[in-house]
DNA sequence: CGATCACTTGAACGATCGATCAGAAAACTA
DNA sequence: TAGTTTTCTGATCGATCGTTCAAGTGATCG
């Protein structure tokens, strides 16, 4: 822990953080302007740049926290005690329900990947392990519903886990597009179908 | 079809259009620009403003040739003649292929959604068109695999077309991260899975 | 207390944005 | 051919972009 020197800072820097979150979050990284965020964050142009350098470096930050504030909330929910497949049923549906809200945004993650693709190579790194973590968590807790004979013992959980992280992608663009109740509604019917077989 | 009147045009509006159509694909909207554009054109700035209005004019009409080329060429796909689960396959497999390349920029329509939600009225009436004729797509190559006896009676075809849509905007937007090509097959294993049942 | 360092503010930077103006050039109609 | 209409080119517009400069403010340390 360095030693404080001079004036400490005003603002609160999680505070701003989320702030900038949710306007980068809604409108993605171009359409996006430093005033606008500033004016957010409650904080002037200067404040932000000696703090995270530029636009960009509080993007990434800002991708950083929604990843361990929104993500990682999905991954504890399915390490929740009890049944594991309920816990996936309960994450699913929480999916769903936001997807089918009428002021669904999608997700961030899935935005930035959306906008960037892999032309930023440091922010690729971080949505790809953003990706890494959610095939995890879904891998993770079908394992733990297979070994409770919650699921068939044929079913590959990683290759599952892998395709509901390519699902929820695709749910978040839907919800954030305003697609039709039915097709949220129907996709999750799919995976429930899918859990069911063998 | 009205009388030419004043001096004809010099370039080709349809290959201008697939020229933008890439910018606007690989670079989204916003981080595109007007000079850009017109260079992959091969006009002047004065030229694009007199055919088209403006840069969202262009990038509407982009949108929409992207349907009528691409689009549509996935549903001409799916209605050829033979075994429509053949057709389905091909189609999947193709969009694998698509999604697994290097190179992979994902799907102008799903980049759209992403970037702009339901914020430009207009243009999201353009996505919900495309995305319910992709619906209609699947749905309807299911209704004739299942009256060919190809997948199991007990499939809802329009609930399962709506899934693979979905699954489908997962999927480019996985292409377009660079996503593990894993994560792209064992989705479309999972879809194969799918389609056994019942 | 005085010196120092960091934060804050507001003005201002050059660059680039999308869009427009003015005028020359060209091809149609009559 | 004369007149009309549109396209084309190149210069230029005001606005906004992300970023930086300059000065003032305030807290900490010797």
């Amino acid at each position: 822990m360095t030693p404080a020197r001079g004036r400490p800072r005003e603002f609160d820097t999680e505070a701003a953080l989320d702030a900038a979150m949710m306007v980068f979050w809604e409108h993605g990284y171009e359409a996006t302007g430093v005033a606008q965020l500033c004016e957010a964050m409650g904080i002037a142009k200067q404040s932000m740049y000696d703090w995270v350098g530029d636009k960009r470096g509080l993007y990434l930050l800002a991708v950083e926290r929604y990843y361990q504030e929104r993500i990682c909330g999905l991954g504890k929910m399915l390490s929740l005690e009890g049944s594991p497949i309920g816990n996936l049923w309960h994450c699913l549906h929480a999916m769903a329900d936001y997807a089918k809200a009428p002021d669904c945004i999608g997700c961030l993650v899935t935005n930035a990947q959306s906008e960037f693709g892999t032309t930023d190579e440091e922010l690729a790194k971080l949505t790809a392990r953003v990706e890494a973590y959610i095939v995890d968590a879904f891998a993770g807790v079908l394992e733990r519903a297979k070994a409770a004979h919650e699921i068939g013992a044929g079913i590959d959980c990683r290759a599952m886990g892998s395709a509901l992280a390519v699902v929820r992608n695709g749910l978040m663009v839907a919800g954030r597009a305003g697609q039709s109740v039915e097709s949220i509604d129907q996709t999750i019917a799919m995976i429930d179908t899918m859990l069911k077989v063998k």
